[in-house]
DNA sequence: TTTTGAGTTGTTCGA
DNA sequence: GTCGAACAACTCAAA
């Protein structure tokens, strides 16, 4: 009898899961685990609600893997060692994951393959979570790409993998499974979760792109850019952990495209190109893995940011005094999530009005975003500090009253969440945006 | 090797 | 109020 081990990790789902699916068709029983990692829990803000939505992801699986016919195993320990044991009391022969291209995964996996190799076990790792991989996308010289814009060109024109259907586990009558875990709740991790988390699991993500995809996608190049709009397709969260793969939502937008006239198909295309972007700071991480900490440009390193712990907490507290950041600042902290013009309005506003290196505020939405994701949060603070990959002009400084007279021209969303803008109550702003405006072209003209 | 064109999302100033 | 130019020069990618 075969067994096979799948192990779970931003993959949360049974449709088109390339390694679930692998794995499937070759054993004769595939065990899926899911393994709590301490290392990576104790390295998480203990506030961070993230966890909270894998939770809810991980019961919603578990119940579809039951349904299917088969028991999803938690085990709580250093994944090497976890895995030792699994592969021992269930006597596989094989072990399957889809590749992760975080610097910290990727050594994780690299001990986990060694380990299993050196045991006789088929180790099978494969292409999942992204379209095309960091290696998959070079120029022709065999180097990576550091512009977008070509990267993505290079992108497009590559033969993508087909949607695979839903994984259908082979019976196993007679198997006896290895010992679990319950599920545990967050609080038994150590975590302590203060906000309402929004619906999770993969039936809601293909529920929630179905009606993206049945009208919103049709506009999305100018609709995206009003955050009072529910007009984006808010799939982050479920992007992250995997409750539905960017192949399916890439096909489903290819769908949409075919049914309707070249007008929409601008839209569309910019729709796919954020998924794209996906793929690029994957890469840039994968490539260029000293991101993760400093910025892309070394050069920038030696920026003087002022750092002013007061000005900080007022950022992340939503209380600066300009409506548009404390409203995104607010979204955040109270959902966990903020609409991506208003993460560019707020980070452009830490670095170069607030004169605060980006690292803290890329720290900041770790803690607080339910789509949390290094190589997509990194990529887009080094956009905003103007330390990344783009050659984009560094001063070009947003105003921020500017851009919420031009996106939010109403204040319906300044106002869905700072009721108190046109009252007393408001604080006067917190800096003076010229004057900061100057000093950081002043900081930046140093380099 | 050299050359050429281009580079996510903007702001401010002055005519 | 509207519009075009200036904001700098550099790096990247491809021909």
């Amino acid at each position: 009898m075969k067994v096979a081990i799948h192990w779970f990790r931003a993959d949360l789902r049974l449709h088109d899961n390339t390694a679930l699916h692998a794995a499937c068709s070759e054993a004769e029983v595939v065990v899926p685990v899911f393994i709590f990692d301490p290392l990576i829990l104790e390295a998480t803000d203990t506030g961070a609600p993230i966890v909270g939505y894998m939770l809810e992801c991980l019961r919603l699986l578990e119940s579809d893997i039951r349904l299917a016919g088969a028991k999803l195993i938690f085990r709580y320990g250093a994944p090497a060692r976890e895995m030792e044991a699994l592969l021992r009391e269930t006597k596989a022969t094989a072990l399957y994951f889809n590749r992760d291209y975080e610097p910290m995964a990727r050594k994780r996996d690299e001990l986990v393959t060694k380990l299993a190799q050196s045991w006789g076990v088929d180790v099978r790792s494969f292409k999942d979570g992204v379209l095309h991989e960091p290696q998959e996308v070079l120029k022709d010289d065999g180097t990576p790409y550091r512009v977008f814009s070509a990267y993505s060109h290079a992108w497009r024109r590559k033969e993508r993998a087909r949607i695979l259907p839903k994984a259908t586990f082979p019976s196993a009558v007679r198997f006896k499974y290895p010992k679990s875990l319950a599920l545990p709740t967050a609080q038994k991790l150590g975590f302590k979760i203060e906000i309402p988390l929004p619906p999770a699991g993969e039936k809601v993500a293909l529920e929630r792109l179905r009606k993206f995809h049945s009208g919103d996608v049709l506009h999305y190049g100018e609709l995206r850019n009003i955050p009072a709009l529910e007009a984006t397709s808010r799939l982050s969260p479920a992007i992250r952990l995997g409750t539905i793969s960017p192949r399916t939502v890439i096909a489903s937008a290819e769908r949409v495209a075919a049914k309707h006239d070249v007008a929409s198909h601008r839209h569309i295309e910019t729709f796919v190109g954020e998924l794209i972007w996906r793929d690029f700071y994957r890469q840039v991480l994968w490539h260029f893995p000293h991101v993760a900490t400093s910025c892309f440009q070394p050069k920038y390193d030696t920026l003087k940011w002022e750092n002013d712990k007061r000005l900080f907490k007022a950022w992340c507290e939503g209380r600066t005094g300009f409506p548009i950041v404390d409203a995104g600042m607010r979204q955040l902290n109270q959902t966990g999530w903020m609409h991506n013009r208003v993460r560019m309005i707020t980070a452009m506003f830490l670095t170069k009005d607030l004169l605060i290196s980006w690292q803290w505020g890329e720290r900041y939405f770790m803690q607080k975003l339910l789509d949390a994701d290094l190589a997509n949060n990194n990529g887009g603070w080094q956009w905003s500090a103007g330390t990344g990959t783009d050659a984009q002009p560094w001063f070009r400084i947003f105003n921020p009253t500017a851009q919420a007279a031009k996106f939010d021209p109403e204040g319906k969303y300044i106002r869905r969440y700072v009721p108190e803008v046109d009252t007393r109550d408001y604080p006067p702003p917190i800096v003076h945006h010229a004057e900061q405006r100057l000093k950081t072209l002043a900081m930046f003209k140093r380099i």
